[in-house]
DNA sequence: CAGATTCGTAAGTCATTTCTTACCGTAAGT
DNA sequence: ACTTACGGTAAGAAATGACTTACGAATCTG
């Protein structure tokens, strides 16, 4: 449910590639199985990573478990990367004035 | 610098430190692995991969490189996350509704 | 120019992660 | 009740990733 689990979830790409999946329509694990080269138990354990980060979660329907984005990870992310998306903006910004400043120095000897 | 490297790079605790340290202020590689407990070329691999990923840019200063954010990469990332959470919260509006059906559905035999 | 600093890359080792097969419990159908 | 479908967990093998030491290139210093 932090975002880093929600990072380490994602940065596989078959757990990646399951998200792109479950964003068409939730889906019972063995039809999110059945488009992937693995084997079942290994989808399974992908879901579990994902679902520990919130990242998807599953409700029992008779004797298949639908699995379905869940927001609840997703946000924790979000919220993380707005933060540090504030402080690379300023670093960008606080280089881009330094080399201005650099430029203009450097300019009447050049 | 597309949003899968993004990930992959924040993936690694050390990375995302390294990544901390910056967000403070630039800095070169030698001050930043004085930082960690692991030797100097393992900070030298870290600072490639979040370069690959476009999460920080470096400049040279003489004999010193500096390390500093770059928006690139976090604004590919936070582009991809943005569409992932419109997709996560329609999913989840679905199913809020579609349990309310199956609720107002059984109700009447309680 | 000689020595010292700073840092990137290469090669190999070690740890972590991913995957497979085997097995078990639960639910649905006959 | 018996059989079939569905899916989670365990244990070990295989693939990935992170770290170390050794080395080389570029810059600064005396």
């Amino acid at each position: 449910m932090t975002y880093e689990s929600a990072l380490t979830a994602l940065a596989d790409p078959t757990r990646r590639a399951i998200v792109e999946v479950l964003r068409g329509a939730p889906q019972p694990v063995g039809s999110l199985a059945g488009r992937f080269p693995i084997s079942r138990p290994a989808i399974s354990q992908h879901l579990r990573v994902l679902s520990d980060a919130g990242l998807v979660e599953a409700h029992a329907e008779g004797a298949r478990r639908i699995y379905r984005l869940s927001p609840d990870g997703l946000g924790a992310l979000r919220r993380y990367l707005d933060t540090l998306w504030d402080d690379a903006l300023a670093a960008y910004a606080r280089a881009a004035e330094t080399h201005a400043k650099e430029q203009a120095r450097r300019t009447p000897f050049d």
